[in-house]
RNA sequence: GUCCCCAUCGUCUAGCCAGGUCUAGGACAUCGGAUUUUCGAUCCGACGGCAGGGGUUCAAAUCCCCUUGGGGACGCCA
């Protein structure tokens, strides 16, 4: 029999971290095996439901690389078939009518189990469960028997969700013996939490991952990330790609403990992923991030541009720190560091130092980054002056930073015009 | 309140199921050092944990119980 997972969102709101990790360890368990991962729109309250999220989540699953093999599959178009089986249901006795609605009778006093794959056995009391609405006065199925009905009539073997679906599911198994259907696997993981310990939510911000799209993360690093959250690979390994992890994917090594999002430790991996893929594959979110602050790439060089790329893709975690940390190689009105500036130009010595520099800059035809610096060391050596004394008032003066990339090949890029119009200014 | 899930560094975890090799290993973060024109990256190092209490046992992070703590569910929401 072959293995089919699926992945349930309800099209309300946009997708959830959370629920992207369920979605993942779905995609991730139907690779290992071979299954097939299918994706179901839980839209059977037809007031909140709204294409646009669904739209949203679809494109987010997809970003993220969680393509599903089947569907998407609408509950909105089954209501027919809820009513069937609820009313083969009432046939049998095991339920009742109030006024429209189908309601399920719970037997009293029985002990269900559940064969949890991440839990292990969880035993509940019926005594817990109240009876149960089937169908619902206005004629739309209550979730737990939408729920049960899809997942049989999708043949669904493995059931991956959420730790919020453990008290669900000892009322879907009774489901599933009442319409004579065998009952499938679950693994419920635990869920994931804030930094602070409480339920993930927007007070937290950043819990769509939407957000995490459009502040550059890398789909590869979320991925990572939110599989190492509750799931290590073999070894100590920590940074894995998502085709390596299929092929050791076992639902028994999720851990069956709450998890805390940990933003830091996201952003060392998105750091991580940026350094080490290919340029051509991480160029296009540079590119991106241009157009986002209103720099048309057209206007600027592009073999220069690549070039600056370089120097920038290893000091930064996340692609919208780029231009916090370049914007003075596209524009002239750059971000200025006060303190620097205070620290590197206002004092009368600093000033000195960069007129020194400014002479003989000037006289540069070659303004490669050799060629500046060795002209620069040359003249902090005639001058008894430690080369850091004109490269930091020189750093300040042409991008407004007391940090960044090697200063040489920063005016390289930069260019003697640019260069000198910048130091020119600061002293005027 | 009732029921359910859970408990190793601040965080994610290895170890637990099959008790000894654990004076508990790794990663992020933090702090120091090396390197560098700065930042970053890199390399070294430090800090830091078996929630508490009872058992069982020659031996417990590992097995059992209790307490405490955290989380979830108790909707004609999904």
């Amino acid at each position: 029999m072959s293995i089919r997972v699926r992945f349930a969102p309800s099209p309300t709101g946009f997708l959830h971290l959370g629920s992207a990790r369920t979605a993942l360890f779905n995609w991730l368990y139907a690779k290992h095996v071979g299954g097939t991962f299918v994706l179901r729109v839980e839209d059977t309250d037809l007031v909140r439901s709204k294409k646009e999220f669904l739209d949203d989540i679809l494109n987010d699953l997809k970003w993220m690389g969680l393509e599903w093999d089947e569907g998407p599959f609408f509950q909105s178009d089954n209501f027919g078939l809820y009513k069937e089986k609820a009313q083969n249901i009432l046939d049998k006795g095991l339920a009742y009518k109030e006024g429209e609605a189908i309601i399920f009778k719970v037997e009293k006093g029985r002990v269900i189990s559940i064969n949890d794959l991440v839990h292990g056995k969880i035993t509940v009391n019926t005594d817990q469960i109240k009876d149960q609405v089937l169908i619902k006065s206005d004629g739309s199925p209550a979730y737990n028997f939408a729920c049960v009905v899809d997942d049989a009539n999708l043949k669904i073997t493995h059931i991956i969700r959420g730790d919020d679906h453990i008290s669900n599911t000892p009322k879907q198994i009774m489901f599933y013996e009442a319409l004579g259907i065998e009952v499938p696997e679950f693994a419920h993981i635990p869920l994931m939490m804030g930094q602070d310990g409480a339920k993930l939510s927007k007070r937290h911000g950043g819990v769509a991952v939407s957000e995490y799209r459009r502040d550059g993360f890398l789909p590869e690093a979320l991925n990572n990330y939110l599989l190492l959250l509750g799931w290590q690979p073999q070894g100590d390994r920590e940074v894995i790609s998502m085709s390596e992890a299929a092929k050791e994917f076992e639902i028994s090594k999720i851990n069956n403990t709450q998890v805390k999002f940990d933003i830091d430790k996201l952003k060392w991996l998105n750091g991580e992923y940026i350094r080490s893929k290919d340029f051509k594959d991480i160029y296009p979110y540079f590119i991106k991030e241009l157009e986002k602050n209103n720099i048309d790439p057209q206007t600027i060089d592009e073999e220069k541009l690549k070039k600056i790329i370089e120097l920038y893709r290893v000091r930064i975690k996340v692609f919208s720190e780029f231009l916090d940390l370049a914007d003075f190689f596209f524009k002239d009105d750059y971000s200025v560091d006060e303190k620097g500036r205070r620290k590197h130009l206002d004092k009368e010595e600093n000033k000195e130092n960069l007129k020194l520099a400014l002479n003989e800059l000037e006289g540069i035809d070659d303004f490669s980054h050799e060629k500046i610096e060795e002209v620069y060391r040359a003249l902090a050596d005639k001058n008894n002056l430690k080369p850091a004394n004109i490269i930091h008032p020189t750093r300040m003066a042409i991008s407004g930073k007391t940090k960044g990339a090697g200063l040489f090949e920063v005016m390289e890029l930069l260019g003697k015009e640019t260069v000198i119009k910048r130091i020119e200014k600061t002293l005027n």
